[in-house]
DNA sequence: GTCCGGGTAT
DNA sequence: ATACCCGGAC
């Protein structure tokens, strides 16, 4: 393991604050402290562009301005502002998270991220992201962004670099007094190197390419939510043409998405829970 | 049309 | 290890 000097964390700081001075981003979830704010952002960040974010950000949050008005949310009112994000799962998981919140914290998220990842939706990177990002706290976070910088910056000629090799260097830089500015300044950085110098992800232990999403599941998926958000209950003949795609395909995910706590069977129907 | 990104759950 | 989504770049 790769040990860095103290002059060397001291020149990489403060690259990366200069960086973040000139060039960072003013994104609406930075002008916030509301914990709720942040997580809806940070879910939202895990799946669609920041560009792409920030509009549905503010939708949500005006339709959805706390906690236990999400956690009594219709869900197809839910899917339907969601629409245009895809992987309607967290969604689905973030609603139940507000449920679980409102029952059983006291309508408040925990600070401890121990406490956050039992969280339905919320796994290692969601729950660093908002100890630090909305209770500043000195946590070791890893993302996309942060792995590209540690490679490109540490990394230099190496292929297949594990995200367990990176951990120590990200706990050793970290500026512990602002977490969550170091991070912001950190993911800023990120940003930068994917548009200016290529990909250094690519040379990740953990970088996979994606199956494709022509007639995939996924795609069957979203087509049938989509068909159903408007609220009216379609049977199975309806969907299948509404989806325009295979019918075992279709009555496969229909069961699947049943499952999950999507959709319910109503006679002969279905729809939205 | 084809390629691409990206945490969480299982 | 693999499934989940959609839209933007080309």
């Amino acid at each position: 393991m790769k040990r860095l000097t103290p002059s060397t964390i001291r020149s990489f700081r403060r690259k990366v604050y200069d960086h973040y001075r000139k060039q960072g981003r003013d994104l609406p979830w930075r002008k916030t402290d509301d914990p709720y704010h942040i997580l809806v952002s940070e879910i939202m960040l895990q799946q669609t562009q920041v560009e792409r974010v920030t509009g549905k950000y503010r939708e949500f949050l005006r339709a959805f301005p706390n906690l236990a008005s999400l956690a009594r949310a219709p869900l197809a009112r839910l899917l339907r502002i969601w629409s245009g994000m895809g992987y309607n799962r967290r969604a689905l998981s973030l609603k139940r998270l507000a449920q679980q919140v409102v029952a059983g914290h006291q309508g408040k998220l925990p600070a401890d991220p121990a406490e956050l990842i039992k969280l339905p939706g919320i796994g290692p990177y969601t729950a660093g992201a908002v100890a630090a990002f909305a209770f500043n706290k000195p946590v070791v976070v890893m993302d996309t962004n942060i792995r590209r910088v540690f490679i490109h910056e540490f990394f230099q000629d190496k292929k297949g670099v594990r995200d367990v090799d990176i951990l120590p260097l990200v706990e050793e830089t970290l500026d512990r007094k602002h977490a969550g500015r170091w991070y912001n300044a950190l993911m800023d950085f990120g940003a930068m190197l994917k548009s200016k110098e290529g990909n250094p992800n690519r040379r990740s232990a953990h970088y996979t390419r994606q199956s494709p999403f022509e007639n995939s599941n996924r795609q069957v998926r979203g087509r049938i939510l989509k068909a159903l958000v408007g609220g009216e209950p379609l049977t199975g003949p309806q969907i299948t043409k509404a989806v325009g795609m295979d019918r075992e395909q279709v009555k496969k995910n229909l069961a699947q998405l049943g499952k999950e706590g999507f959709i319910k069977k109503v006679g002969r129907t279905y729809v939205i829970i």
